[in-house]
DNA sequence: CGAGTAGGGTACCGTTCGGTACTCAAAGGT
DNA sequence: ACCTTTGAGTACCGAACGGTACCCTACTCG
């Protein structure tokens, strides 16, 4: 039997779900999520309220939905960063990413994943939780990576893969805040390359045997 | 003639400004501008709403003293990172008071200057602008103290003190988003010393010259 | 053609937001 | 005593919040 193509029964939607949930991320990006009125998203995405709960669920559904696709959008330098062959070079690209991201010329400054709930009210809590997972998330992954790194030979045996990806992700994260107050692509950019002029940094403080 | 202390005229306040400023400032510090209700003040600081508008005007106002509260108190370890001898003691302490001020027991987690209003909708743009101004003057106060020590001869001639601070800085604000997703002292610690494990960071790295 | 199903839009829900008259209480000046 | 000045509390403002009931429209299926 032959797999006939059939339509959805019912009213078909009368608009692009992801070009909507794209705007939405926008908004979301720029203003957080208590930030970001219903008003403010159904206007950025060109549908109204009912459409919007319809599709997505709710607010806090939305921005979860808008938070996936900011990590397989803007954010996807980290897993990009995380195929180059060396720890260095990873690291190196991480950074290079974080800093072309929050400084995106025709997007809004910052990190969504830093700026959409770092402190909230009651109503923002879950997206608060949310965006720590996600952070740690990329924290893990970095990590995990690191220690690959360790593993293989190309970091030492003695380095600490946990402190070296914390070390990496706070930086990121400062990039992100920097980004966020206006400061410079070029700056960043320099901000980047001084974290890494020492790589892997201090074997001496890590390593407690003399 | 002797200067005759007056009481003044009419009702005394009947609450101690300068504590329920602090308690406002804990408030803002945990749940951002937007984030931090006016009931939540009230609350938080004993006193209504209108004892809270006669004291000390609006808002925004409220919040504008509470960060000047911050900067005087949790945040002072900036300043006395400031007095240390050598740029590389300087940047040490700055970045362990970091550590410490954003992972206290008792207080929020995090840094007001960072979440106070990262993100904002358009009741918060002033505050927004007021913590990028805020986050901006420490940066200056910071890389006028690394030339001093350039100029000292403490770090080398050719190093680029706005580099350097805008790094310090970095780091610094990196701490307060992990600091405000839970991260722990210790591991925050860990990272300030991975940031200084070479200090001052890659000479070679910002003299273009060979 | 109905019948069934699902998206779209209007108009509204109750709540909370930041902010403010208005009134009363407590002090000093004369 | 009386007036002025200032703080404190109640009760409220219009606006905006997130969310939804209701009705209409557009499509597939029989």
């Amino acid at each position: 039997m032959t797999a006939q193509e059939k339509g959805p029964i019912g009213r078909p939607r009368g608009f692009d779900a992801d070009e909507a949930l794209q705007q939405a991320m926008l908004v979301f990006w720029e203003h957080g999520y208590e930030g970001a009125s219903l008003s403010q998203l159904e206007a950025a995405m060109g549908i109204t309220r009912t459409s919007m709960y319809a599709a997505f669920g709710n607010k806090e559904q939305l921005f979860r939905k808008a938070l996936e696709r900011y990590d397989a959008g803007p954010a996807a330098y980290g897993d990009r960063a995380m195929e180059k062959p060396t720890a260095r070079e990873v690291a190196a690209a991480f950074l290079a990413g974080a800093v072309m991201a929050t400084t995106r010329p025709g997007g809004p400054a910052g990190c969504l994943g830093v700026q959409g709930a770092l402190a909230t009210g009651d109503a923002g809590r879950a997206a608060h939780d949310a965006l720590v997972a996600w952070r740690e998330d990329g924290g893990a992954r970095l990590r995990h990576r690191i220690q690959r790194a360790v593993d293989e030979g190309d970091l030492p045996a003695d380095a600490d893969a946990g402190r070296l990806a914390r070390y990496i992700m706070t930086v990121s994260f400062g990039i992100a805040v920097q980004a966020a107050g206006g400061v410079s692509r070029a700056e960043l950019q320099e901000v980047a390359e001084t974290a890494l002029s020492d790589w892997p940094p201090g074997r001496d403080v890590y390593a407690d045997t003399p």
